[in-house]
DNA sequence: AACAAATGTCTAGTTATCTAGACAGACCGG
DNA sequence: CCGGTCTGTCTAGATAACTAGACATTTGTT
């Protein structure tokens, strides 16, 4: 397993701290997870408790752990960043990321949108979209909760497919749309609805961030409005160039 | 400069003896270069001159370094992997080993070659060879004495080639002989003669590495006959599968 | 309410690391 | 041979790291 040494100039604290650190950074210890108790630590590395304590306090002061008194030591939720660009797609990110997220889908209907989301897509006031609301986790966390709108009459059944495929990539590109860019993105904070807050099972008064995002195929035609809202708490997201 | 930082959980010993073994072994300090008085490191890393005598005795016992009570410390010589194979040049060995090598001539004459040498040549007992002696120096250490004899008929004037390239290797393929390969390598320790021993600054009781050996052109002909005498304290032979 | 299992906080003692100073011994150049 | 500059060795004390044990506090379960 995991060795330590003696009397070789660098303190035992330290080099459990490292190892512990080690575990965290590269994944062997997951996002929330609990710690061996200190302990258990204490035997495993042969090494007194508090030798341990003070190796768990340098992690807890990098924000790798935290220790809540009479439950234990876990491993500290990271802000996740989240890269923006013209091509992201969420299904890539989170693959990229190292996440398994699953996407659930709440519902899908056929209906008349708001004016502003006609208008987004180019749509007159009268013609139908598909929209679709779905709910991202990832390890455990609830990620998203997001709103997209489809224009109907280009995509005729859309939903069943992208219940097949789950994916909005996947989904475009079987209607022949095998490419699109985020024609842009508008991002703000705001207070959840009381729908989103539930369903994200946060509180109504810790703000969300906000994203609205158009995407439009290669020829500048809207193909898809969405809205997801994601935690503020431990998501981040990182506006990059345009590629 | 270098850093040393305090209460981290890595002694200070450890650092210093770390950055020092980092100077040696990127060559930052040359073999045989004396180090800073302990005073002067311990004034340098803001320490105790205790603590960088404890980083000096570690890098001691690695063999990294060595003392010299009222002198100094010093890089210590490392033995010299030398390989020998059938291919093996001197010139290219050096550059290899990322050493500058010069070659000192120390003589050259025309004359009758000892009957061992002759048969080895392949020689009547009254043909001429040229005899060239050298000596080689490398980071200011002598590395060898040689004694090479060439077949004088075949190579005539070939020392005043030798002299301009500085290399068998260059010097034969100026004569034509392009590829050559060694015949055959002896190796054995013994004590130097009295004349070598004084060349090589070295005591007539300290053994050398006599390595004698004969190259041979594509055909087999035998065209130069050596005899080199290795410091045996910090060369070290290895002998390799022929390629 | 009782209990087990965590973390948090003390005290006390040991060992390792670092500092300070003094002095001996070897080397070297004038 | 003498003085300056090295390394080598010793003593003594301060600080950091580690161990041992006791007990408090919090949490979750029974």
């Amino acid at each position: 397993m995991n060795e330590i040494v003696r009397g070789r100039g660098v303190s035992l604290w330290s080099q459990i701290s490292n190892i512990l650190a080690d575990d965290v950074l590269k994944g062997r210890l997951r996002q929330g997870e609990q710690l061996p108790s200190a302990q258990e630590l204490a035997t495993r590395f042969d090494v007194n408790r508090h030798t341990v304590r003070r190796a768990i306090a340098t992690l807890e002061q990098r924000n790798l752990v935290r220790t809540e008194q009479g439950r234990g030591t876990f491993v500290q939720e990271q802000i996740l960043d989240y890269p923006i660009s013209r091509r992201t797609r969420f299904t890539q990110n989170m693959r990229n990321l190292n996440i398994e997220a699953d996407t659930e889908i709440l519902e899908d209907v056929r209906e008349i949108p708001p004016v502003a989301v006609a208008e987004a897509l180019g749509l007159g006031c009268k013609e139908y979209v598909y929209r679709i609301e779905t709910l991202s986790h990832a390890d455990g966390h609830i990620l998203d909760h997001s709103t997209v709108y489809f224009p109907a009459a280009r995509f005729v059944g859309l939903p069943a497919v992208y219940r097949r495929t789950q994916s909005v990539t996947r989904t475009l590109s079987e209607f022949g749309v095998s490419d699109y860019v985020r024609k842009h993105t508008r991002v703000s904070a705001r207070l959840p609805e009381a729908a989103t807050a539930r369903l994200m099972k946060q509180p109504a008064n810790r703000p969300i961030l906000h994203v609205q995002s158009i995407n439009a195929d290669p020829r500048g035609m809207p193909v898809q409005y969405g809205v997801t809202r994601f935690s503020g708490d431990w998501i981040q997201l990182v506006l990059m160039a345009d590629d």
